[in-house]
DNA sequence: TCATGATATGCTCGATTGGAGCATATCATG
DNA sequence: CATGATATGCTCCAATCGAGCATATCATGA
């Protein structure tokens, strides 16, 4: 089969000569961050590994582990972030895979700006945070601190409806500048389906167009400080979590949301994990990841049934009842399925 | 609730603050490219967009429109490798996705490698292949040119059974050289579970681990070029696709197991598809990405219930039959569900 | 003109999956 | 020894999904 198809319409080979003739190979000097959002399960609480650092004006914001990426030094992408991560807190790193490149700090750039010279790129690690991996320097703090918006355990956290969706639909009526066009969804749709608004469902992975709707309706700490002009708008802009350095906390929204998808597809729980646990320690730990309650047998059965875990043989008990037995991680399971995972249905909305 | 919890064990306050005096702003210049990978179905046939070019050995190799990243001319990554496509094709892209960064030509480094200075960021790019965006330069060129073991459209394709699999038996019984204790899954289960062999389900989405796993064999013209050693032990290398100029292969492959894996829960098929289509076309196109032919009734009924689409009221004819209505995407989807998609499910395994 | 083939479209049936609840077993604690 | 908490097994029902049958409608060519 012959699918040399070449382009259609308007052949113009001045053009495309032009083009083969320009130089490809001239790259600009540009610096690499690599920058570890360290995901852990602590006391059925899901946090992040930050480091305090001091800023320029006296104060101390969070900080993920991170460090330029140097050929010289570093033979890998991942290897350099394994090597900083270990400079930094001590941790040799388990899992970790990368999550994206960000060169655009505020994501919808306004006229005027130009791109950093430095890019980043963020990587999601998962560990066990009760096991010591070495680990000497650093904070393990609760991700909700830094979204209190996307703690859905008990109830739907009450700063969304008393700071956030007011203020949200005052955004989505102000005019958008100029950017209209190339954005086909409305403003007030995106509030809505970020925010699970007006009927529709909450999304737990939606974690970085949350945190990017905020920043673009300038409501953040971030937008403020990267000087943009939808966040001088609020006279009485509200502290909504935590900040952190540079473009962190979008990293750490990044490393969220896909924790979140990720363990639905694959046994990626089992990195937070110690070797051996009980199904209920397990399931608490899910939760801790994707919030809402999930109902107990049906977990059991789930998670038995497509054969992730074996039981050990032992019992744990002083577990408060029943002793329960100990399972492990069936690491066979990825030798036979496909996309193994915690497949757990979307959980019922409770808006 | 404080989470402050710090980590445990060997506290060395003296390393921590070396740690922290450390200077993490000076970074070695990298420079950056930005690769697309256009993708297209034209005649039922999955096509990419490429462009020939020379190679100092006076012979010519197919790339990805690709250039590097300046931070003074583009604002962000993206717009980058946008205004490098209308360059180098003419083509204005509409959808596009960030894939993957690449530092490490050959994944799996030997030792006493050096990284590149030259880091790839590779995007996933869908479009209209019959409509005119502009395209002037370049040439749509099957997928399974590069990838033939991908082909499962009619059956299993020989080259498996003739060249890949005897060769990857004989490469998975050759003992591994030092990398055995990184690499916690042994060499012939992973080439069970990427090509589905001895029973094993072939997964259409694992694109990237079977190119990867064939470059480390020493199968690829990539790998012999690249000078590694794995690809001088064979002295009957095979003819296994057309190799493209560095490591534009496997950001192609990494954008083909994307598409297939995103086409199933996003409506991103629609941005290969004319404004209108019929159901049968929708099929084929959703079929020429993923392989293996859908039950036509319950594909119609999957996508007609999930309110993907809408009819225009008019219908196509000279379809060789009963007239077909026309239907349109109904991006109102976008509105209504979380993760609206083709939600086909695994194709019966035909090996 | 009309038979043929190809596609479009509607419907049904049965197996599987998934959500939800009931009931019971087993142990720590007071 | 009662109580409470957890572990564990089982059932029911609704929704989904794979697969097939049957029929409608049109282009094409004998």
């Amino acid at each position: 089969m012959n699918m040399e198809l070449s382009g259609r319409g308007k052949p113009s080979p001045d053009k495309s000569h032009r083009v083969l003739a320009r130089d490809t190979s001239n790259h600009d000097a540009v610096g690499i961050g690599l920058n570890a959002a360290i995901v852990a399960v602590l006391d059925n609480e899901p946090v992040a590994l930050v480091v305090r650092r001091e800023t320029d004006s006296a104060g101390a914001t969070d900080v993920l582990p991170f460090g330029p990426f140097s050929p010289r030094e570093h033979r890998t992408l991942e290897g350099g972030l394994r090597s900083w991560v270990r400079d930094q807190t001590g941790l040799d790193l388990g899992y970790a895979e990368q999550l994206y490149t960000f060169a655009d700090r505020g994501r919808h750039a306004e006229p005027g700006d130009v791109a950093p010279h430095v890019v980043s790129i963020g990587y999601l690690a998962l560990t066990e945070a009760s096991a010591d991996h070495g680990l000497t320097h650093g904070i393990w703090r609760s991700w909700y601190q830094y979204f209190p918006w996307e703690d859905w355990r008990r109830t739907r956290p009450e700063i969304i409806a008393n700071e956030i969706e007011p203020r949200l639909k005052l955004w989505a009526e102000r005019p958008s500048p100029a950017a209209t066009l190339q954005r086909p969804i409305a403003r007030a749709d995106r509030v809505r389906m970020c925010f699970g608004l007006d009927g529709a469902a909450w999304d737990e992975e939606k974690v970085l167009e949350r945190y990017e709707l905020l920043y673009e309706a300038g409501l953040l700490d971030e937008t403020l400080r990267d000087g943009r002009s939808a966040a001088q708008a609020w006279t009485d802009r509200p502290k909504l979590g935590l900040a952190m350095q540079s473009d962190h906390r979008r990293i750490l929204a990044t490393a969220i949301g896909r924790t979140r998808a990720k363990i639905k597809y694959r046994p990626v729980v089992f990195e937070l994990m110690p070797p051996e646990f009980t199904l209920y320690e397990l399931q608490k730990t899910v939760e801790a990841i994707l919030g809402p309650h999930l109902h107990k047998q049906n977990f059991r059965r789930l998670v038995e049934g497509a054969g992730l875990v074996e039981p050990t043989g032992e019992v744990k008990t002083r577990t408060g009842g029943r002793p329960a037995k100990l399972f492990r991680f069936r690491h066979e399971v990825l030798l036979e399925r496909p996309a193994p995972g915690v497949r757990v249905s979307a959980p019922p909305s409770r808006n």
